[in-house]
DNA sequence: CATATATGTCAATAGTACTGACCTATTATC
DNA sequence: GATAATAGGTCAGTACTATTGACATATATG
């Protein structure tokens, strides 16, 4: 193998691993979501409003990069559901800002515990050296735009 | 923050990173099969067939774990449009051995090329250590049983 | 011959996502 | 105050991915 292919063979090997790793990591909570009629949409937008209480539609928007409409079905499902609050902000009526209820926050729990057992177990595994060096992979996979959205950085 | 809270932190930014990359580690090779009128799922049909020339079609179910249906639906689109060859087996005439024709290597270059400028890019804004970090950590979220379908450890 | 394996296919259903158009509130600007 | 601009919601139509369960065919094995 030359050098040229041995490269190749190195960014084949990290597509594999991302595919692997984010198939093996969505799975679990892909079925718990099932128990509940609802997807890994539904998934996304509650952790990430978990994670941002008070976020606006728009902002989740851009988090998620899907279009209005899409993320508009899933969240009119949680809110009709329970699991979603949408409350006008006083000072600036147009926008709504979203809110989980208990529900939700139990829901978010159940399905979190999954994937942190996942990742714990690949840290601990690892070691904190592999984290740093994962983690500093990761964000430079991400576009530069969207890498401070991860906090503690 | 206490100590649970701080391990809880540091694990939701992993899910996070992982979110993030693989949104836009997947977002240029989408735009690209939407082209062909194709989906993630050829995408992927296309890359393990690529990878491992000859695979039957139960060695590609095990690698993708998605259904005998939604395999056989992709795979004939991509058999009737010259990007897969399906031949039996000589040994077993019921399995069939699947091939990329030029057609689908042509494709297949072409997606891979975007997604290995995102990854060559983070390697070597990471640097050698931090690759290996994030290969193990990835291994480890990965199941057990598929860590050895990555190449070359 | 009976059974198991590998594959393909049918029908029905559901979740995610898109585009493009259109509508209502609310706020900002001239 | 009239006119934009912004935030959000919704309609119709379409497409891709995926599921379950049933059934069919070819081939291989005991």
């Amino acid at each position: 193998m030359n050098q040229i292919e041995a490269a190749e063979e190195e960014l084949r090997q990290a597509m594999e691993l991302l595919f692997f790793a984010y198939r093996d990591f969505t799975a679990e909570a892909d079925a718990i979501l099932a128990e509940y009629g609802m997807g890994r949409a539904h998934h996304r937008a509650i952790y990430f409003v978990g994670r941002n209480p008070a976020i606006t539609v728009n902002g989740l928007l851009a988090i998620l990069k899907i279009t209005k409409q899409s993320l508009s079905r899933v969240l009119a499902q949680l809110v009709e559901e329970g699991f979603v609050v949408r409350r006008a902000d006083p000072g600036d009526r147009r926008r709504r800002r979203l809110y989980l209820t208990a529900k939700a926050a139990a829901l978010e729990g159940r399905l979190s515990e999954t994937q942190f057992k996942r990742i714990a177990g690949a840290y601990a595994g690892a070691g904190p050296e592999a984290v740093k060096g994962f983690r500093a992979v990761l964000r430079g996979i991400i576009g530069e735009e969207d890498r401070g959205r991860i906090g503690g950085e």
